[in-house]
DNA sequence: AGATCCTCTTAGCTAGCACC
DNA sequence: GGTGCTAGCTAAGAGGATCT
């Protein structure tokens, strides 16, 4: 499929992906009746069908009342009606006996604006924190690359907004006097801190952003695993560096056969083989059936605890962890003094032994 | 920016103890 | 011996701080 190339657009933050401002008047908005035959699926659709109780409802409700808001579509270069907003309507309007649907055509986008559009309007039908992880790892993931590359496109969200009654998720991001600094952004110093950018969107911190950008890397196996609960979050995010198709086709396929959860440990200790290049089919099987438990032992030295009872013979309740410490280290200091200095006292030869 | 380290919280497990 | 409670320990999950 060839995409045309437009102008790029710097976006500064992700209210610039949703401005409301009509910008674009080449676009057509009108609504017309579109046969389910003719509409295809985005390309690599991320986001789930509704299922169980939420699809039942929304059948009924297509039964009774039919659909209210248009399905988006995007009409592209090579004749296809592509869906941008509406899976679940599409959906539910067949399984509710529908032949077709209201829809809003559009036409004249790019690929990636189109993407922006299905992952924003996602967004607004569902909270991100309803999302599972992979669609959240794949929503960060386009929301951080379209922040990276820039552009947006306003008209169509527009549209979407006025069709569906949706109230933007924020007043600040409607904000008509808030127009010029919503459009187009400046071109200075506005690339930085994207992380902690989406991070505040979201309300997640930047870590958290940057472990789910990480954990998009995944096969589509190991992600649905994550989904299931198989693989932990942080599980998940050690996988993410073993950047091999093969393996992590390897290690979702013994997964799904043993039927196991991943754990952390586990998952930290495939990433240390493969780090190593060691990473090997029967590596991975040794490691998930618990046989290969332990890293090779690392030349670091252990940290050294002391037991609290030993704490509380020396210290009382009032003193702080750090002024323990220090006291702790002053006394180390003093005893290898006195060692020392006896071990340089002339004709001492017997040396202190500490029990 | 991305990776790693460190710290805090929580849950699960175990040992020790008192009581019946 | 069985039961219940408590304290202590460990590991995992989560997020902030720091390093490269």
């Amino acid at each position: 499929m060839a995409f045309k190339e437009k102008p790029k657009i710097q976006l500064e933050d992700f209210t610039d992906m949703i401005d409301f401002e009509e910008k674009d008047s080449s676009t057509s908005s009108d609504i017309t009746e579109i046969a389910f035959s003719q509409m295809q699926s985005f390309p690599n659709h991320k986001y789930k069908l509704y299922e169980g109780q939420r699809l039942q409802d929304m059948i009924e409700s297509i039964k009774e009342y039919g659909i209210i808001s248009p399905i988006i579509l995007w009409h592209n270069e090579n004749g296809d009606y592509i869906i941008l907003s509406g899976h679940n309507r599409k959906n539910a309007g067949e399984l509710a006996g529908l032949k077709k649907s209201p829809a809003v055509i559009k036409t004249d986008l790019t690929f990636e604006e189109a993407k922006l559009i299905v992952n924003e309007t996602n967004l607004r039908q569902r909270s991100f924190t309803d999302l599972s992880h992979s669609e959240r790892a794949y929503c960060l993931s386009e929301h951080y690359r379209t922040m990276k590359s820039q552009g947006k496109r306003n008209d169509i969200l527009k549209d979407y907004s006025l069709n569906h009654c949706v109230t933007p998720p924020s007043e600040e991001r409607l904000d008509p006097d808030d127009s010029q600094e919503n459009a187009t952004s400046s071109l200075i110093g506005t690339k930085l801190r994207t992380h902690e950018k989406i991070a505040d969107n979201y309300a997640l911190s930047k870590n958290t952003v940057a472990r789910y950008i990480r954990i998009a890397n995944l096969n589509e196996s190991l992600m649905n695993l994550l989904d299931e609960e198989k693989i932990g979050f942080y599980a998940a995010y050690s996988l993410s560096f073993i950047e091999d198709e093969n393996a992590q086709k390897i290690i979702a396929e013994l997964l799904i056969r043993q039927g196991d959860k991943l754990d952390m440990k586990k998952a930290d200790l495939m990433r240390y083989y493969f780090d190593k290049g060691k990473l090997s089919e029967n590596m991975i099987y040794e490691i998930l059936s618990g046989a290969k438990n332990k890293k090779a032992k690392s030349t670091a030295r252990k940290p050294v605890k002391i037991k609290n009872t030993v704490i509380k013979r020396y210290f009382t309740a009032n003193e702080s962890p750090k002024e323990i410490e220090e006291t702790i280290e002053k006394a180390l200091a003093m005893y290898f003094e006195v060692i020392h200095s006896k071990n340089e006292a002339p004709g001492d030869d017997c040396k202190t032994t500490w029990t």
